[in-house]
DNA sequence: TTTATTGTATATTGTATATGTACAATAGGC
DNA sequence: GCCTATTGTACATATACAATATACAATAAA
């Protein structure tokens, strides 16, 4: 699958594109669309499709390659890695809970009923459990 | 309870403080913890309470106002309102999912264990289902 | 060895954030 | 009713960040 295809960028969302970049990239290589060893696009492929300067995208794939999910070399391109999750700081765990809640919380006054972002959420603890999100 | 003992600003953290201000008065508002009818800190004291300017606050409170939470007038404060949800947009729900996907593949680069995040997650699903969170 | 391709570095420009300062509205005291 | 202190608001400014334009450096492949 192209990440071009699937990956979408809001100019007006107010949220730095380099990051949708990043959050989009990251959901895909957690989720396994992205398996090691594949090719990213280059920045300046992926920048022509969303309509970006290449740039941005490599300040994007920076970002992920820090974390430890990108291989990245001039010639070659971005490989994904075969990454080991870190051990987690009590601080990334206190983070998530707090941004969960706050996700939540636009989520209500944004109108999105309750049961359905129970449902949501219940569905995804669902497959992390059955390690189908990895 | 006043807001400025729970209410934790990061200046480091990257997110804009006005912004962390608004998810983090949200998530008390959507919980209940501040009330209808009560008298949110004055746009000064909770400054001076976060060691920030005043604007900076009011832009905050400026975003709850519009979102219908405060009620927000000259020489009287903000005041909590008695919101209704709306009806969710599309988009609303889509973007709750994309986000909850985002937010879980950030953790789990963080390495927090994939069992926390659903452990957590199964919790809150719990809460809203009994109403616990409004 | 040459060349095209790829990521990187730097400067520039526009936009957003946080602040400083002044203003406008108004509840409460007299 | 008028004054005054308190409160949110408006506007200008400094600074930082985001996105781009352009040039450069590294290197796989011919």
């Amino acid at each position: 699958m192209r990440s071009s295809r699937t990956l979408r960028i809001d100019l007006a969302s107010g949220q730095p594109v380099y990051e949708q970049i990043v959050s989009g990239l990251r959901a895909f290589l957690v989720s396994g669309e992205f398996k090691s060893g594949e090719q990213l696009p280059t920045v300046r492929q992926l920048a022509i499709d969303l309509g970006i300067h290449h740039n941005t995208v490599a300040e994007a794939y920076r970002v992920l390659a820090e974390e430890g999910w990108l291989d990245l070399r001039r010639r070659r391109g971005a490989m994904v890695l075969d990454r080991r999750d870190p051990k987690a700081t009590p601080e990334a765990k206190q983070d998530f809970r707090k941004h969960l809640e706050e996700l939540i919380a636009k989520a209500i006054t944004n109108g999105v009923p309750r049961s359905a972002i129970a449902d949501r959420m219940a569905d995804m603890a669902k497959k992390l459990g059955q390690g189908g999100t990895r």
